[in-house]
DNA sequence: CTGAAAGCGCTTACAG
DNA sequence: CTGAAAGCGCTTACAG
């Protein structure tokens, strides 16, 4: 018996209004019971859940941020070049780990990607302006100046993965230095003792890290080549090292990516992996357990990261002073590459 | 020389006010301006926007959204479900290349997943809300009332996929059952005389189409095993098939995860790919470079797809009348496998 | 070409 | 506990 909206048009959405005049109430008691306002009396409360429920209202987000100024989303900000290789399947991961960590939030998640040249200005502008309540940038290379900008900005902002220059911004990370340590400490376990490693980009956290925790675990500079996480540069630093040290019997890799072109290189080789040469990965995607033999790997929990992430930002966001990075543990996988 | 916001606090955003009075003309003209209307004469204009310039001015979204009943954002929706399985590289692809796609527009990207359970009408209550102008429906499963729902709703929709029931609703689609049956009849011009099939779910149009092709080209039932184009439900339904039919010699599985699963079942068997079998997958995603041997598979046209579901979107939004679904071609990508 | 004014749908002090 | 009223920043007829 839906008496509003009798022989219109397409029926324009009630509003407010329209159920304030449904519950018999004022508008203002709507809102307060909307917004699960204290002050309401439960008759009240229940007329007016009732015209809701009857009218299947939902409230106008425009409206509503236009005098809370707050907008109800928040940003996933990725670089395309970023989304191209490497972070492809991390991409996925995390923005389904995000994405569900966000459910429980009423806030919309916004996916926006750093174009490369004249449309970062206009990203940053749109990032600074208000428009969303706060943004969760993955791991940019460290020299990347929206880091910087973001952080001297009073948005709440979270970045996944350490800023390289020391900046005073709350992140969430894994603990790629003791990942990494413990991934070349399993080479050693197993007896190998010429283990090299595939390296990732100088210029990002999770290349330095991981070169760092192989080298710890070593206690010496070891043996390296440099990839930029993907497969094909993983193939190419792999045979790079197979001309530089042939009888090498273990490498670590700083990606399951660039583990499985390290695998193609030496099947292309002839080496049997593991019995000639044991390989470990990093990032436990779901390539992980595609390749021939599936990777032991270090595994990231990204639905954790996901979560500490959306919390740090809910935290920011309703004012709470300076959040805490966090650091998670990523214990290793061992599957049948090593 | 910023004369505005002196001494201020954290200086607010400067509005069409702001930026009329530093410009001095009227706050109307600071909007036609910025809506690139017409009727402005060269000397307003050029104020206008230096006035802007100065101020860094950037229009409040949630205002503009007010009056002009547009949000200027689109959802794209997947399932959870999907987000789990099949998708995972799909959904990857498409999401960076529905990014791209909408790069040039200032439409912004809204990620929805369609959470399990009573989550569902929350979402739909929110897409029919008015909260976002468009829509984009990653290929549901048949059944799915969200489809119908919103095709019977005045909000500009368009699928991935063609619907099962066929509901007057746009659709973007690549040709899989010309892709099909092209993978299908390379693996008969190979000589291969026993050609199996790993099947999609038959609740989606995608599983229903290839197998259509899969017959078509062998001009009758074939073989057939069923997967839900997970890598793990392709290496059961090879294992399937091989006990089946043991001396089968070519495959064509309806996605590249249930190829890279039916590869590791075959390597299980001891046979040979492609000397013994022969395997063709579909999608071409990373993963196809990725197994051992390469995978031969039907590319699927992602960024022609995702710029085909925008432009849907966008003429849908503006008014256009009914715009046509679109089905592009998806041709074969010969790699080791097959 | 330009401006004064109304109004989009909401929240929030302010009285009561 | 409740309502009248102001105001968030914008667009858009309507006059001129």
């Amino acid at each position: 018996m839906n008496s509003t909206n009798q022989g219109g048009e397409a029926s324009a959405s009630p509003t407010l209004e329209t159920v304030a005049a449904v519950a018999g109430v004022s508008r203002a008691t709507v809102s307060r019971v909307v917004n699960g306002g204290s002050r309401v009396s439960p008759e009240a409360r229940a007329a007016v859940e009732a015209a809701i429920a009857e009218l299947g209202y939902s409230p106008n987000r425009a409206a509503r941020s236009l005098v809370t100024r707050r907008t109800g989303s928040v940003a996933l900000v990725v670089s395309e070049a970023e989304a191209r290789v490497f972070s492809d399947p991390m991409l996925a991961g995390i923005t389904r780990a995000i994405g569900q960590a966000l459910a429980d939030t009423d806030l919309q998640l916004v996916l926006m990607m750093v174009p490369p040249g004249p449309g970062r200005q206009r990203l940053t502008n749109y990032l600074l302006g208000g428009h969303v309540d706060g943004v969760m940038l993955m791991s940019l290379h460290g020299d990347d100046p929206l880091v910087k900008e973001l952080s001297d900005s009073p948005l709440p902002v979270v970045l996944m993965g350490r800023p390289m220059s020391p900046l005073p911004i709350p992140h969430v990370d894994s603990d790629s230095v003791a990942g990494a340590r413990q991934a070349t400490e399993h080479l050693r376990g197993l007896g190998r003792t010429r283990i090299a490693t595939i390296a990732g980009p100088t210029d990002m956290c999770a290349g330095v890290d991981r070169l760092l925790g192989y080298r710890e675990a070593l206690d010496g500079p070891g043996l390296v080549a440099y990839g930029d996480f993907s497969m094909a540069s993983g193939e190419a630093a792999m045979a790079e090292l197979l001309r530089r040290e042939p009888d090498l019997d273990g490498v670590f890799a700083a990606s399951d990516l660039m583990a499985a072109g390290a695998l193609r290189a030496l099947r292309a080789a002839g080496k049997r992996v593991p019995e000639d040469v044991a390989v470990v990965g990093y990032d436990d995607l779901d390539v992980a357990e595609l390749t021939e033999p599936p990777l032991t790997t270090v595994h990231q929990p990204l639905p954790a990261m996901a979560r500490a992430m959306v919390a740090s930002l809910l935290a920011q966001i309703s004012g709470d002073p300076a959040p805490e990075s966090v650091v998670l543990p990523n214990p290793l996988v061992v599957r049948a590459s090593a």
